[in-house]
DNA sequence: CGCCCCGTTGAACTTCTTCAATACGCGTGG
DNA sequence: CCACGCGTATTGAAGAAGTTCAACGGGGCG
């Protein structure tokens, strides 16, 4: 059980210690599991009455698009993630869900989910921790854009990334595997795909951190810490933080 | 009662029907009155345990501070708004407030407010939908940011900024009173000050909307919902979405 | 009165975008 | 098996958008 965990216990586990019960508690949570491709959208704007998911293995990004065509994302799911928490108590998705790599994903249904949250308390402190840190996370990524310039905030976006990662199992604090395109940092980023193919040049000639053939490797950790003013605090927390 | 409704009343009424009993319920909820003056920060980031508030008079802005001194204003609130929701339900706050006038709020303890919801549920679903209005504002915002230029972005926001202000009764579709400096403009709009002012000469001059002298004038409502890509729909909402 | 904050404008400069062209890998169909 | 097309990565050069530096005016307040 503790070797074979699934990225969600694991990622929960590092915000609250769960006890074997809570953590069969969690796995009866997870409903059908269904896959989707790459590239075709999961959900659309204004799609109303949809299930949440907790991501098992692959990327998504949620994006809202402009009447120019052109698209900015705002934040990338990873396995472990919760994905359409707010659209499940609120049922109202603003923006759109695309997997950007082929994704399996666990239903989860509204009427499981709280139950579970009125059986083990802890649990729901848990995922709303996660939620807390995902609206945080969004508040970050306007900053950065806001006022980052283009190096250091595609510096950001690798450590948090990696920080993320990390929490589940996907990456250490050397790299990690990383299937977005330049396109789809770009989007991300609010820069063209050009430029982000400048800045990546020059984070790896100036020996910070190579992204290259799927692949991010921080070859200066401090350094780039430095430059990008990441706080290290949740990059390092080995464990959890609510015994 | 009717006529005099606060603007918290006011603008949750927009979203859902309320009832004599609900209001007095909505009474019930505000305790003590406490007065802010400008400048000065209510609340600091990493500060714990706070209250929550709502604003009864004056304007505040949620910023975050960067290690360079340059700070990204995430958004503002205004009368009516729910303040510190989430840092009530989680206890961090990651975020400094400032009053950017003297500022009137009413203090909700989290004790009341979780009774108030659950004797009348109808209020809670009000709160929450707010709520979710705000998150969304902080993704459009991202969106502004991200992929509209200074015109846009600045245009995109006095609309906004007028619909919620409308909702509250603190403005109408030609405009309203704005006590917001070029400065915090730009802070707000990931813009240098001067910018900012270059931006609003042409608006003006453009004959699309006029900030002067504390007072916002839509001269071209349609033109500027034109120009800004501005979801009109929920400029306009005279009735509850929800009887 | 003088100071400070805010608004305003000009001019030089930086950052990032756009346009254009080339290269590479991979899968498909001939 | 190879040619072709498509998506992605890469680079140069010109241009646009926004920043920075510098200076000045006006109004409110101690």
């Amino acid at each position: 059980m503790t070797a074979l965990q699934s990225p969600f216990a694991r990622k929960l586990g590092a915000f609250v210690a769960l006890s074997e019960e809570e953590l069969s508690a969690l796995d009866s949570l997870y409903g059908r599991r269904k896959a989707f491709p790459a590239g075709r959208d999961m959900v659309h704007q204004g799609q109303t009455d949809q299930s949440a998911y907790i991501l098992a293995s692959g990327w998504v990004c949620s994006y809202k698009l402009l009447s120019g065509g052109s698209r900015q994302i705002v934040d990338f799911q990873i396995p472990g993630d919760f994905l359409g928490l707010r659209s499940v108590l609120f049922r109202t998705s603003d923006h759109n869900v695309e997997p950007v790599t082929r994704v399996e994903a666990s239903e989860v249904l509204a009427k499981d989910l709280l139950e579970t949250f009125s059986k083990t308390p802890r649990l729901a402190t848990a995922v709303l921790w996660a939620a807390s840190r995902d609206e945080a996370m969004v508040v970050e990524h306007l900053v950065g854009i806001g006022r980052r310039n283009a190096k250091e905030r595609m510096a950001h976006f690798l450590l948090e990334l990696g920080a993320r990662l990390k929490l589940v199992g996907l990456g250490s604090t050397s790299g990690y595997a990383c299937p977005l395109s330049q396109y789809l940092l770009a989007d991300a980023m609010g820069l063209s795909a050009i430029h982000v193919n400048r800045v990546l040049r020059e984070l790896r000639e100036e020996g910070l951190v190579t992204f290259q053939h799927g692949q991010v490797e921080f070859d200066d950790l401090d350094g780039l810490v430095l430059l990008a003013d990441f706080d290290k605090t949740y990059l390092d927390h080995d464990g959890p933080l609510l015994k």
